[in-house]
DNA sequence: TTGCTGTTGATATGATATAACAACCGATAT
DNA sequence: ATATCGGTTGTTATATCATATCAACAGCAA
């Protein structure tokens, strides 16, 4: 068991099950889960957290995986452009996707301590900016929601 | 007259009020309003656009300033941090304040077609998505919000 | 076989951003 | 006047993030 998001859980299983999610999902809708794909969301969902491209890049270079930059990104951008992992602009970094193979319009909680990020839904946001923009004839496409602040475990460090 | 956010305005008064604005801000609050920030800041406002520092950087360089990384982001880093300009994360690019002097929580919206970036109000989304997280524990200190979509503008030429 | 598509390997380059330190300038205290 | 101090500027160098390009190769279909 180990601290993740902002709650603990059984991260072994927590792996096992994003690397099956995707996999069922990528046969399911004829994507090529090659194995430098597979390792480099393994890797995201192993350190769940979220990393630079440079920083994975380290880790498939001491496996012997090529090392180039363009291997990182075209791994991300296949993970990324199908859902399942997500760049975190504010940190030019990616994590794995938290609900693999669902549908979803996730927002993130960046912990300024810590730097951990949690998923959220964006959807009741998302309604909101809708509403908000409705009369300005701006047609809402995709939105992009990162809240900074303190995560539960940092602000219960704080307060001691 | 020119198409400006993503309405029709007199973009000269737009600059001179701009600048104004700013310069009363700083004078009340004790801030330099430099001639380089100043600088920045009118070249922003006259592209009325979102752009990169770099770019910003090739403008100062062709009047005789400074024209070093570090010139841009200086002013770039003062003017961000006192609100009279916002970066853009999803672009990697600054856009004046629409709003200099005005306490407020920008969202942008991003037109994917023609890149033009209008600032809208995030009150009623951070309202959703502190709701949406009130379980969770986090704390939500300042929220990056940017929609991605299209225009009116460009919408208008869609249908043509 | 040939052609087509998508993936990988490799080199080079581009784009964005910061570190570090010296020089300068204006305000203030001695 | 002069010492000092905080904030700004000038400059060089470097760090960090991301893409262009092209050759090689594998799977599949005509
Ligand atoms: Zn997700
Ligand atoms: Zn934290
Ligand atoms: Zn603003
Ligand atoms: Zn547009």
């Amino acid at each position: 068991m180990e601290t993740i998001g902002f709650s603990k859980h059984d991260h072994h299983a927590c792996i096992e099950e994003g690397l099956a999610a995707v996999e069922a999902t990528c046969r399911r809708d004829g994507l090529q889960f090659t194995p430098q794909r597979r390792r480099v969301l393994e890797i995201l969902l192993q350190e769940h957290r979220a990393m630079g491209a440079y920083e994975i890049l380290d880790k498939l270079r001491a496996e012997g995986m090529g090392a180039q930059p363009p291997v990182a990104y075209r791994a991300l951008d296949f993970l990324v452009g199908n859902g399942f992992a997500h760049k975190i602009e504010r940190l030019n970094a990616f994590i794995a996707c938290a609900h693999p193979g669902a549908r979803h319009k996730p927002a993130f909680l960046i912990c300024r301590k810590c730097d951990s990020v949690a998923e959220a839904s964006s959807d009741a946001a998302l309604k909101a900016m809708t509403e908000t923009v409705s009369d300005t004839g701006f047609q809402i496409d995709r939105m992009m929601i990162e809240a900074l602040g303190i995560c539960p475990n940092c602000a219960g460090a704080e307060a001691t």
